[in-house]
DNA sequence: GCATTATTTTAATCCCGATTAAAATTTTTT
DNA sequence: AAAAAATTTTAATCGGGATTAAAATAATGC
């Protein structure tokens, strides 16, 4: 994913664009991890672009050098999480062997990134307050993502590595443990190698034929 | 649990205490479900009183006859969703026979209070947003409930009939796939049977010993 | 070191939502 | 039906947070 700096820039004119925008992106990229923090912690509106900004050490009129405004920074946070989401089911599938086995894989990969440095993701919990079309677009991306999962399910049930279940609850169940975490887990390392240890057994073993 | 009007009585002098309360009563139960239901579907902070208001056919402004100010309004419906999840977590203890026999019935019990005329439920999702004396009250309920939790999944391991695990990881997933149920779930009673009839087994049958 | 570009801050504006007091309406009591 | 109490609305205040433009500062290329 590729984001642009809000300012404009006549390429070609007048001003050009920074040809390597390295800087650029490493803050933007700080920006939505202190944002997806804050939006995690205490919700979209209930965050103030202070807050964030407070977090990287700057004013929050700075933040709109980044982001048009604060609904695009949510928006972009979203996209990342997504894009993250995206990469650790793709991983999965590949790495795995058994539907079982990639379901596993992915849960585990996910709460990799989560909890280590590509965290904190942000949580996509209020999908229903992006204005029409950011929404409609994640909302689409969330729905894929889903689908994918459920492949997953259906997959281990027919090559016998998964015993035969209601496949759209199974999956809102993991994934909704898997969401749930940010609202309890505060940084800890300790902490976060325990759940890396335990959630991918814990979600996945109830899903093993009995036999 | 008992609310007051907000309005001042000086009981046994001029203004009396109207003795038959049951319309405030009835109001501030509808009250605070319309509340848990914006509150779960746009978060504290998303959520305008005018929002809760338009729900009940009411100005924003009638609300304060019901709470002093939008602060108690969430801080009661957390109250009222910590009762009834004792509530739930009683009857499932009274119930219940093995251990894994009580986490069942917990969930079903919860699930069904959620679900139907009880619910919605707020979820306790921005505790840290609230004023330190109400959040650290919350937070206790909350600590002492998943604590609860926690002995049935350990008396279940003493009594056999859970394998043995990470009781505070299996704890946290299983409470927070429930938790994240208001996210997706949106009021259609044919997936509210589903969930009844799948969640209790699926977030209970990675617990069974393997034998 | 100068000129240009990139980044951040200062200092406003603007609007929305919480809150309140007083007035109006509805309900209950007698 | 009048009086009292309960409930709701109207109309105002108030502050905070998003947003913007212009100015200031830092960084970079020459």
């Amino acid at each position: 994913m590729q984001f642009e700096a809000n300012h404009k820039c006549k390429v070609g004119e007048t001003m050009v664009r920074n040809p390597d925008e390295t800087k650029f992106q490493l803050q933007h990229d700080r920006l939505l991890k202190a944002a997806a923090h804050c939006f995690n912690q205490k919700g979209y509106s209930g965050t103030s672009l202070k807050d964030v900004a407070r977090q990287l050490g700057l004013t929050d009129a700075a933040l709109y050098y980044y982001v048009r405004n604060k609904e695009e920074l949510v928006y972009q946070c979203y996209l990342r999480a997504a894009d993250i989401g995206r990469d650790a089911m793709d991983r999965a599938i590949k790495d795995g062997d058994s539907g079982l086995d990639q379901v596993r894989l992915y849960i585990r990969y996910h709460l990799e990134y989560m909890l280590g440095d590509r965290g904190p993701i942000a949580i996509m919990s209020e999908i229903p307050s992006l204005p029409p079309r950011h929404r409609d677009q994640v909302l689409e991306f969330s729905r894929l993502h889903s689908l994918r999962f459920e492949a997953l399910l259906k997959t281990g049930i027919e090559d016998g590595s998964i015993s035969p279940c209601d496949i759209r609850m199974t999956g809102n169940a993991i994934m909704g443990a898997i969401n749930w975490i940010p609202k309890w887990f505060h940084g800890d390392q300790r902490t976060a190698a325990r759940v890396l240890q335990e959630f991918p057994e814990i979600l996945s073993c109830g899903l093993r034929p009995v036999a």
